[in-house]
Order: structure tokens, then C-alpha cells, then sequence
DNA sequence: TTTTTAGTACGAATTAATTCGTACAACATT
DNA sequence: AATGTTGTACGAATTAATTCGTACTAAAAA
């Protein structure tokens, strides 16, 4: 079904504000990011234009003012985005990477504690598959 | 101390070999990545001058065949690198970055344990630092 | 209807990463 | 000494990412 590029840095940028606002025009694109840098309208413009060539977004024409919306779930770009970055980084080994952030990053309590749980489920998961 | 650029990704494959096998020459370098992928000598060669320029090696001259090896530490590259990627794709936030990986990466049992040990770890210290 | 405004289209410059061919140098072999 | 082998140096092509200026178009305002 899906098998397009994964977004580069810029494209990743635009792609965070369309997963949080849904549809757009370049404008409020535009204005979103021109709060955290510097950057020109048509850049972000040029940049829409070549991400739905890529399709990585698609867009609304009907109107004058185009609207864009990301044509890929937040969920798996960054899936696929982890995948590579471990294969890169830490060969591949996931697990590696964990112990890298949570050992660096001091995570507060409560997220030590969501972070728990879920290994907890994991383990649930995990007990069940072995007596199937 | 050091305020080295990042390296790139064919930069970070080479420096995997040097970290993992200590001062190496071009040969060498090559003779592993070759393996992995097909790739000339004189591209190995000519990365590893850029990354002499760049500081992320030093060489040894001393002998007609150079050796190299890297300038800067696996670990502090690492964390790094995954600072930026954490930026970049989880706007910061490195929680939901393991959350992430943990969900998807089907961990072994005893990877798992090893996690939780880590977190009891800093669990405690987290509550060390409460009481002092 | 003319003019101004607000949008899109597109070309092109810049920069960085990656790759490899060719030239040159030093040492080893005959 | 002549020749071959094995290394380094360096230029340059290619490709992709990023940026923005200029031209054009349609709608709105005067």
C-alpha cells in the first residue's frame, strides 16, 4: 500500500504542524514555523509543492487557496524513522537504544512509571505467547 | 572540549569499524564495509581525509600506510546523535520516544528485565535526590 | 475598469554528502 | 636500475536538500 520516502529534516518540520493542525494552507504553515526560525513563505510553499510530488501530502485545489494534509500517519513515519535511525546508529539493536535515553535523559517519575506499565503489558504479552 | 560536527551517515559507518576494532588503516576499513555493501577503496580513503579534516579522526603518519582512529567516543557521539534525533522526531520529548520503541520492537524477556533494572536504578537515585 | 493584494508556479543558486577516477609517491621485486 | 605493487592526494561529477527570487494569476478593493 504505502511505500514512499521517508520525509527528509525539512519535510519532517512541515509534516509535525500538519499532524497537529490537520488540513492547511501554506500560510498557516508558514506562520506556525516562521515562530520557531527565520524562513520565507515560498520556501515552505516550494517545500509543500515538492513533498505532493512525493506524495507525502496531498491537497485540496477546489478552493483558490490550496489546502495540504500529510497522506502519511504520524505513527508510521516515525515507526519507519526509529527503524532506520537504530539501524544507523546502534546497529540495529533497539534495545540499545533504550538504555541510551532512559540512562541519559532523566525522565521524571511519572513517565518512569508509564514506561513501566508498558513493560509490564509487554510481559503480560510475552508470557501468553509462550504458553501458546 | 570538543565541539566537533556531527557526523554523517557514511561518516558514522566508518567510525563504527574504528570504535570497534581501535586504530585501523584504509585497507581495513574497507575490507569490513566491503563486506556490508559494495564500495571503492578510494571512497573509504577520501571520507576518512574529509573526516581528518573535520577532526573526527586523527592518523598516525608515522608509518607509509596511515592509521586512524576516532577523535571522538562512541558513547558522547551516540548521545548526540540521538539528542538531535529525539529534536527532530519527537519534538523533544525523549519519553515518548522509548514509549515508541518499546511498543514496536518486540523485546526479548530478559531485555526487558535489563530495562527495568535500569529504571529501578533511577528510580532510587530520583529519590536520593528528593531527600537531599 | 483599473489597481492592489494575496495567492501559486517555477527556475535557479547554494550547500553538503557521497562517490570514484586519475595522478603521483614510495617501497619491493626482478 | 627498471618495473610492478601498494599506498596516498586530489579534483571533479553526481545527487539531494534547502532556500528564495521573480513571474504570473485571480480575486478584491478602489
Amino acid at each position: 500500500m504505502e511505500n514512499l520516502p521517508n520525509p527528509t529534516e525539512a519535510e519532517l518540520e512541515i509534516l509535525q504542524t500538519l499532524w497537529q493542525i490537520g488540513p492547511c494552507s501554506v500560510k498557516q504553515v508558514h506562520g506556525l514555523l516562521q515562530e520557531k526560525r527565520e524562513v520565507g513563505y515560498t520556501t515552505i510553499l516550494k517545500q509543500l509543492q515538492i513533498m505532493l510530488e512525493k506524495k507525502l501530502v496531498q491537497r485540496d485545489e477546489s478552493a483558490r487557496i490550496h489546502l495540504y494534509q500529510a497522506t502519511i500517519s504520524e505513527q508510521n513515519t516515525k515507526e519507519k524513522l526509529v527503524q532506520k535511525f537504530v539501524i544507523n546508529t546502534f546497529q540495529g539493536s533497539s534495545h540499545q537504544l533504550v538504555m541510551q535515553v532512559l540512562g541519559n535523559a532523566a525522565a521524571s517519575a511519572s513517565e518512569l512509571e508509564e514506561i513501566k506499565k508498558l513493560i509490564s503489558q509487554l510481559e503480560d504479552q510475552d508470557s501468553n505467547n509462550q504458553i501458546i
